[in-house]
DNA sequence: AAACTCGTTGCAAACGAATGCAAGTCTAAC
DNA sequence: GTTAGACTTGCATTCGTTTGCAACGAGTTT
């Protein structure tokens, strides 16, 4: 009779071992215990010992809800991403989730099939008390606003928020189009078509006006622009929309991501029967992997996730201890690859 | 003068909203604000409407952290991946998140860059009182001792413990092999080569067994296994080294998982001038997004990544629970995919 | 009108750790 | 030998919930 559990949905059999069990065991106080796994809390090398024997011998492990109830510090951070079908996104989520880890910070994930779908993530991260978020989704100024009267820091990850009313970390959409426009102009192509990313998307809205940007500097202004929603299957559709529209294809393909500037190439060649880069460029932006199979070789941007990733880290935990600090805004400039998917001539670029 | 935070280092400005300021405002206890927020608790209608226009006001959230200290249940399951860089995962991750996320479960999200951090990351994961476990990392005996001590459920993705010592859910990487094998001894294809992923991969393991054991039970045990690492850059090594060491091209290879399947397709076709699958035939496994670019239509057997992701789900609630049922192991038969990176004779098959 | 439900509500005791404060211990200096 | 000082240690409170128990009120039944 050790208790009457004879239901089924009970609820845990082997009760965990906690401090005071640690205490009792090793004929301390409960509050030594917690010092011994306190790093940097004062407790005499003999102390210690005994402890960490009892604590040993009956399988302890401080119990981090608990702690965190307390010091009101989860070490746990939200991180929430939109659309991970994009190629892009996994990279960044290890990189980030592995940053973080080193840092001894845990990641809540988050992952959302569509945008609006963000107000009930938002508010169960706020419930799991997380330190902060990272977000790579669209926040509008509600949830901003929402978010800061939590008091709970974020930086958005290659979004922008008006009037710089977060921190962010981006990359320079625009300058790296422009790279790309350049290099294709000065290599002797005239006739443009862009593929879009999805229309609520703020990165594809970048990149695509800057390029349009660019483009009419340069003095091209009749540049068909069709949208995609980031996938390859979307990139190689649109290709063969802009074929029909047109009734021939364009010098240049400008996508707004690299899954659809690959979707791009294969419409080309598989589809349509044109040579990539001899009779069509493609260009793409991002540096996913794909991007570097020696069956692309695509002419594209990098995104210096790395360098990105650990910024964010950094201004997400400068921003926990100091909940004060400003909106800074952190823009990284990509890679320009020159790459193979487009015709570039010897002497330009970077 | 609110206080005397004028260190740098403060705790948060803003204080949360608590059940207690709740109640105070609406002129109930505080055990009535909990059973509103409680579905299926007893409570009237007034009741509930005065708390909600209150907590609604004060902008209260429940806080997760306490109650999951009280319920010991934290509602969070943790996730371990290992190599996240292998294009498979990423898919996995999201259905995991969303079918996780569906039921009320939060994802704590665990990457390792190499096994032995596996140590690390499990004892995290129970500081920080998951539910439970999925993992898609190794689990030694000894790991698995420690989690069955501590009480927490796993379940495994796609390995095995050693005499069903753990509840798992898998691919049938053996059939999906033997189908592959079988196809292309069918179509005419004698010699072989094969392309393992790492040497501490168990599903490699099985994969390169399977289609050996095939191979052999077909008549053909001269078969040269070279081991990458899952990679598209070992594949297209990999090719290339099988080149040099036979001083001609094998009919087929038998890659471990798709993207190496997809290195090797490149290289032959850029490095070694061959056809692919006129001259060579290339056959993955997995089904990832990559293996259906037009360029490639990689020959393949798919992992039902929903109905596997689901199993798990299911599995793991279910042991959560209720500890004690067994350790049922649940294997998913791959779908062949045909594909063209190989000539199959139209006849045979699935 | 008394007795007996049943659904609501409040009280108070958990849960497991952190921490300010005071008491205790030990060393070193006078 | 005494005392100041620096460390250790324990006590007791606190964090924000959930939940068993008891009290209460409104119906219902007899």
């Amino acid at each position: 009779m050790t208790g009457d559990n004879k239901h089924p949905a009970r609820k845990r059999d082997t009760k965990r071992a906690t401090s005071y069990d640690v205490a009792r065991l090793a004929g301390v106080s409960q509050s030594a215990v917690s010092r011994v796994f306190k790093t940097g809390a004062s407790a005499s090398l003999k102390m210690r010992e005994r402890v960490l024997a009892a604590a040993n011998e009956i399988g302890y492990r401080p119990n981090a809800i608990a702690r965190g109830l307390i010091t009101k510090r989860s070490n746990m951070v939200g991180v929430v991403i939109s659309r991970m079908t994009n190629l892009y996104y996994p990279e960044l989520l290890v990189q980030l989730t592995q940053s973080f880890s080193e840092r001894g910070i845990r990641v809540l994930l988050f992952t959302l099939e569509h945008e609006s779908e963000i107000n009930v993530v938002l508010e169960q991260t706020l419930q799991y008390q997380v330190d902060g978020i990272v977000t790579a989704a669209i926040l509008g100024p509600a949830q901003l606003d929402m978010l800061n009267a939590a008091g709970i820091p974020v930086v958005l990850y290659n979004r922008q928020a008006e009037h710089g009313r977060a921190a962010a970390v981006c990359c320079d959409q625009e300058a790296g189009e422009a790279w790309l426009v350049s290099r294709l102009i000065e290599s002797g192509h005239r006739h443009f078509a862009i593929i879009s990313g999805p229309k609520d998307s703020t990165v594809s809205m970048e990149r695509t006006s800057g390029a349009l940007r660019r483009l009419s500097e340069l003095g091209i202004d009749d540049v068909s622009v069709i949208s995609g929603d980031y996938s390859y299957e979307s990139g190689h559709r649109g290709l063969i929309e802009i074929h029909e529209i047109l009734g021939a294809l364009p010098d240049a393909i400008i996508a707004a991501n690299d899954a659809m500037a690959i979707g791009c190439i294969d419409a080309a060649r598989e589809a349509l029967g044109a040579r990539v880069p001899e009779t069509l460029s493609v260009v793409g932006f991002d540096g996913i992997g794909a991007a570097e199979y020696a069956a692309y070789q695509l002419t594209t941007v990098r995104q210096p996730v790395a360098r990105m990733t650990h910024a964010t880290v950094d201004m997400l935990l400068q921003r926990i201890d100091n909940p004060e600090i400003g909106h800074e805004q952190r823009i990284f400039q990509g890679t320009p690859v020159r790459g193979r998917s487009a015709r570039l001539s010897e002497n330009g670029g970077a």
